[in-house]
RNA sequence: GCGAGAGUGGUGAAAUUGGUAGACGCACUGGACUUAGGAUCCAGCGGGCCAGCCCAUGGGGGUUCGAGUCCCCCCUCUCGCACCA
């Protein structure tokens, strides 16, 4: 390796950050195995999607993982921190048809490229360990699982009605739907009846919801969102019987204590029993006029607005099975048919929606719940009345709390045989159907004779065609007959390959589990590792991942767990969503024009500076607000922190220890500061790693260091503040503390160094100044000795020139002493 | 509408269990060193009358010896969800 020659007042960080990378690459400094004495540590970053380069939001999200990363080693664990490539989706595509490429020849670059500029950061990555999505090592597995969820029904296919993206040409999840618009593209979403496959994920809301409690190292915001994604909602189900019918309409509320009330019944457009209710009625052309219309409606306004309460008379009728009352059937436009049953029993008193649709439509209106206070009048009712109360007008219920009878009606319905206690959901399945080509192929087989037949396992992986060479197709699967093509694995005859792609989210679902071994070529996970390293420690990504990725990644985690991968019911404990980066009061976005391309700083100041600059400008969690002239400013501290220990770097030649006896004020002061300040910074870090604190911290420690004194400093007081300086600072900026480190002697690594240990007599004060107020305010301040009694407290303040003033001999009311802190006199 | 979070100097932000509001940085001002300084160093820096004091943590109440911090009401902003029966 080659030495520049150290100078005293010039910091060349590209010399020193180069040479130190190169050391990093050639030693593979953070290879790690699970097979180690010390605990295991798993940090991880929500890895990215190879755009092409690395954005301000990644150099901060990077930053923050690789502090962590680096404190936990010098803690002494045994630190997994890998890195990859969430390598399958559109925007490749889209690239590779703008500019008459491949795809994977598009990512593939972009990967390469990338890799040399998060290397360029100096982050601490075990780079053997690096992953793509895209490559048949990784989806083989993938495919494999696909095969056992499939095998224990966790996986279907069926027809519905998907959100479509016409300018992507392809279907998206429910999740991917953003205001009624693509969140790729933002292009309106379009309902398209096909086939697609479904992850079954709604057998495991209830654990998803459950678990939530576990997950107390995660943002409550977080949480709250999941919890709400999945919405339960418990209630009664129950028959109401058409007349003269042998059928049914099933119907689910949560509120069944207002079931007396009921007065018609609602049906989505959608609902499968209306043709049955309209036929041969005279309303039954209405109805499908109606039915046409609302489902055009639906499209156009893109679910954004709502829309008026409309509908119409089946001219059927059913039974309310607690009164046997006449129930009227109408179609509604605003019910649902993908929550509940799609038919509701509608309550005008006590619910808003319909007691808009009974005004509009003249229905009557029954009060069965009535609050304390004056009963109400259906007939100037101005609104709904929602909350609790007592039931009247409700049979032998009448009297109860709306609690209470919500029990008894269902045990009722539940006796009588027409009804249950049931939970609902707002989760649904995942639909996981993707019609383009840069994804994971499906790997079933459609046979006129046999049906859907999986795809053996030992014919796996089902590679995507074309993406080894650079001029091969990428026309969506069902374009390629070369691919259809195969023959049914279980009768032999000719059949059609399936020509669906998964959604990109199933790869970053599961991807931290087969970091724990990424090479493993005999199975989808390594369960010896991912039993060691499993669950994630430290989950650090973008607040945009909180339903999404989180809970899909969640889901996975337990369907693993139940597969006989996994041993850990969640996938991450602690979870830290970082803010955005800021710049204009906008986000950085390509199409506003504000972006700050990193590449440009790590040339211009390094990447220790931009790392430090990240870190120091906001906690984690906040947004940070791109300032040049603060990037100006971890520049011009690094600079500092270099010219003071090159000019006296000579304390380090020889090795005596600290002699606290023999200290003069200053080395004392020194000596304190540098305790106090292993402690704030330690601090900062593990109750919430809050960098910007700990920063400033070590700030206040060099600049005690390098202010003007009368005194000389003790050479090994000073030796002991530049090494803690550099420990401390090595997480943040890594290349300069390993620099300065072996410029002042050491052989060993500072990477290999441990966190410093705060010896707390070290940093006890023996001088502190004590507030004085009076009333509450300031009035004075005194330097004593930190072990002064209460009483001598007490003497001091009612002795204080200005206190003795304002007392003008009268007695105190009372004099509050808080150790160590202040003296209060109130008057 | 429902849910969550946030409002502190010119500015990014700090403030254990309630205990000196504004640490640290940026910007700014003055000075030193210099042919020069956008380098570096020293000093100042919430507001008002510039002494002593008063006023200041979105606004208004309250609890307390003492409130940025706790309680109640209101305002503003951000983010999620949104006809979920």
């Amino acid at each position: 390796m080659q030495a520049s020659p150290p100078t005293n007042d010039r910091y060349y960080f590209k010399t020193i950050e180069q040479r130190w990378q190169q050391r990093w690459e050639e030693e593979k400094t953070w290879k790690v195995s699970h097979r180690a004495e010390r605990p295991k540590y798993y940090v991880l970053e929500m890895f990215p999607y190879p755009s092409g380069r690395i954005h301000m939001g990644h150099v901060r999200n990077y930053s923050i993982g690789d502090v962590v990363a680096r404190y936990k080693r010098m803690r002494g664990f045994n630190v997994l921190h890998p890195m990859g490539w969430d390598a399958f989706g559109l925007p490749a595509e889209n690239a590779a048809m703008k500019r008459g490429i491949h795809p994977a020849a598009w990512t593939h670059d972009n990967i390469d490229y990338m890799r040399g500029q998060l290397k360029a950061m100096g982050l601490s990555y075990d780079w053997e360990r690096e992953l793509a999505t895209c490559g048949p090592d990784y989806y083989r597995w993938e495919q494999q699982l696909f095969l056992s969820m499939l095998e224990k029904g966790l996986i279907y296919r069926k027809e519905t009605t998907v959100n479509w993206c016409d300018d992507c040409q392809t279907v998206l999840a429910r999740e991917q739907v953003i205001d009624g618009a693509c969140w790729r593209c933002d292009q309106p979403v379009l309902p398209k009846t096909m086939h697609g496959w479904f992850f079954k994920i709604t057998s495991y809301a209830e654990e998803l919801l459950a678990d939530l409690d576990q997950l107390t190292g995660w943002p409550e915001k977080v949480v709250t969102m999941q919890r709400n994604w999945i919405g339960k909602s418990t209630g009664l189900a129950c028959q109401f019987q058409v007349e003269n019918s042998d059928q049914a309409i099933g119907i689910f509320t949560t509120r069944p204590d207002t079931v007396f009330g009921v007065t018609f019944m609602s049906l989505a457009v959608e609902h499968p029993m209306i043709d049955l209710l309209v036929q041969g009625k005279p309303q039954e052309e209405e109805v499908r006029a109606f039915m046409h219309e609302t489902v055009l409606a639906k499209q156009r306004s893109s679910l954004d607005q709502e829309l008026d309460k409309r509908g119409v008379f089946t001219g059927s009728y059913c039974t309310n099975p607690f009164t046997n009352e006449r129930i009227p059937i109408y179609v509604a436009n605003f019910v649902l048919m993908e929550y509940g049953t799609g038919a509701v029993m509608a309550v005008p008193a006590h619910d808003q929606r319909d007691f808009e649709f009974a005004r509009t439509y003249d229905l009557p209106i029954k009060v069965v719940v009535q609050p304390e206070g004056d009963p109400f009048d259906p007939a100037t009712m101005a609104e709904a009345f929602e909350g609790p109360g007592a039931l009247v007008n409700s049979g032998q219920f009448t009297g109860m709390e709306s609690i209470a009878a919500q029990q008894a009606i269902i045990a009722e319905a539940q006796r009588r045989q027409f009804g249950a206690p049931h939970v609902t959901y707002r989760l649904r399945d995942w639909g996981i159907s993707r019609q383009r080509y840069w994804g994971a192929p499906i790997p079933v087989i459609h046979c006129d004779n046999c049906g859907i037949v999986p795809v053996p396992e030992s014919d796996l992986p089902i590679l995507l065609p074309g993406a080894d060479e650079p001029a091969g197709s990428h026309s969506p699967l069902h374009q390629q007959p070369d691919f259809i093509a195969a023959t049914c694995p279980r009768c032999g005859r000719q059949a059609r390959r399936e020509t669906d792609t998964l959604d990109t989210f199933v790869e970053s679902s599961w991807y931290f589990a087969r970091y724990t071994n990424p090479g493993l070529d005999s199975a989808p996970i390594d369960k010896e590792a991912a039993a060691y390293w499993l669950p994630v420690d430290q989950y650090i990504g973008g607040v945009e991942h909180a339903i999404l990725h989180l809970l899909y990644a969640r889901f996975f985690t337990k369907m693993l767990r139940d597969l006989g991968y996994l041993t850990v019911d969640e996938p991450f404990t602690n979870l830290l969503t970082q803010g955005m980066v800021i710049k204009d009061g906008a986000k950085m976005s390509k199409s506003k024009g504000n972006v700050v391309d990193p590449n440009d700083l790590i040339n211009q100041y390094g990447a220790d500076t931009v790392r430090l600059f990240s870190l120091f400008a906001a906690p984690p969690e906040r947004d940070l607000e791109w300032n040049a002239q603060g990037v100006e400013g971890a520049s011009r501290f690094l600079n500092r922190v270099f010219r003071m220990i090159m000019s006296q770097r000579a304390c380090f030649d020889q090795s005596v220890t600290v002699d606290l006896a023999n200290l003069n004020a200053v080395s004392r002061t020194l000596h304190r500061k540098t305790h106090q300040t292993i402690k704030r910074v330690t601090e900062s870090i593990e109750s919430n790693f809050h960098f910007n604190t700990a920063i400033s911290g070590i700030m206040e420690l060099v600049n005690l260091v390098t202010a003007p004194t009368d005194e000389p400093v003790d050479a090994a007081v000073l030796r002991e503040a530049f090494s803690t300086i550099l420990t401390l600072l090595f997480p943040m900026a890594p290349h300069l503390c390993e620099e300065l480190w072996q410029a002042t002697g050491h052989e060993q690594p500072l990477n290999d160094a441990a966190w410093p240990a705060f010896n707390a007599d070290a940093a006890k004060e023996d001088e502190i100044t004590i507030v004085i107020q009076v009333n509450g305010k300031v009035r004075g301040k005194v330097l004593v000795a930190a072990d002064t009694n209460e009483a001598s407290l007490k003497q001091l303040a009612v002795n204080d020139e200005k206190v003795a003033k304002m007392l003008a001999g009268q007695q105190p009311k009372k004099i509050i002493v808080v150790p160590k802190k202040l003296v209060n006199i109130v008057l």
